[in-house]
DNA sequence: GGAAGCTCCTGAAAGC
DNA sequence: TGCTTTCAGGAGCTTC
């Protein structure tokens, strides 16, 4: 399931492929992927068509392609997307959503294959700001070097929530999902069901502290895979599976203190955490 | 206005 | 063997 490290392994590999190259065709396959794109399928390939990509920038989960200063392709991967390269004749991958192909030296194409279809692409003006106008209410995730830990921490204490919801939700801090969440809290010894207005400064510092480190790691890992569902853009897995310490281990003995993982329903999903390690708040 | 819950979707795995 | 149910979860939308 891509969460910040995945789309960010798919960013390196697009921006040194796609860069300066010329769009000749987008052809949608399945509607529901440009479902975000409200003019439509055929809307969305009119525009694509001539359109020259500058290069590939990234907010939390959120990829884009700048086309020129005006408008961007915006991409999501949801759980299942991805975005690959294919060079020369290559079968169609099964779920196939849309195809997009360049008119450059070697041209190619970049598909959108997406079993689950929760991700998709679109097209939309950027802001002033660079950004796409639909994705302004994102936060800078935590590698960005302008995110601000006094107004997460103060957003934090203002809240009414607990912090794994908070850590969820990509206005406060984007680029997290549930697998980082829980290795995240995992590493701060949080529970996730603690009010976000508990946390003292060193605590919020703390825990930004391991959701970096955790990315981080996985990033270097080429990101996390349990199946084919993600892959870079070389249809290429990454194993920082093999690194998770809580997240898909229920009953395995926490790395910590042997005690078993626990895995709760949470929020139609799972949380896991370590009972001993993690106390749930009184 | 903020927080919580629902819904979309597909296919693997489990259960019967 | 084959059918049904459960599970996975990002984010927009609805409800309270």
């Amino acid at each position: 399931m891509p969460e910040l490290p995945e789309v960010e392994v798919v960013r390196r590999g697009l921006e040194r492929w796609v860069g300066g190259r010329t769009v000749v065709s987008a052809d949608v396959l399945h509607p529901r992927a440009v479902r975000r794109h409200l003019a439509g399928p055929v809307d969305f390939a009119d525009r694509l068509r001539g359109a020259s990509v500058s290069g590939v920038r990234r907010r939390g989960k959120y990829l884009w392609l700048p086309l020129g200063s005006e408008l961007a392709l915006l991409a999501h991967l949801g759980m299942s997307g991805q975005l690959l390269v294919k060079t020369g004749r290559m079968p169609d991958e099964k779920h196939l959503r849309v195809r997009i192909t360049f008119a450059d030296a070697g041209g190619g194409e970049l598909r959108f294959v997406d079993q689950r279809t929760f991700g998709g692409l679109s097209l939309h003006p950027l802001g002033a700001d660079g950004l796409p106008d639909v994705i302004g209410h994102i936060a800078r995730d935590p590698l960005d070097p302008e995110f601000d830990e006094d107004a997460f921490h103060a957003a934090l204490r203002r809240r009414r929530t607990t912090v794994k919801r908070a850590l969820l939700d990509q206005s406060l801090i984007s680029g997290v999902g549930n697998i980082y969440a829980d290795e995240s809290l995992w590493r701060a010894g949080l529970h996730f069901d603690r009010p976000t207005a508990s946390l003292t400064r060193p605590r919020t510092a703390a825990l930004v502290g391991h959701v970096r480190d955790v990315m981080r790691a996985a990033l270097a890992a080429g990101g996390t895979s349990f199946d084919s569902l993600y892959v870079n853009v070389n249809g290429e897995s990454g194993y920082f599976d093999r690194s998770l310490d809580v997240y898909g281990r229920e009953s395995e003995p926490c790395r910590r203190c042997g005690t078993p993982v626990r895995r709760t329903p949470w929020m139609n999903r799972s949380s896991y955490h370590c009972p001993r390690c993690q106390r749930p708040p009184r």
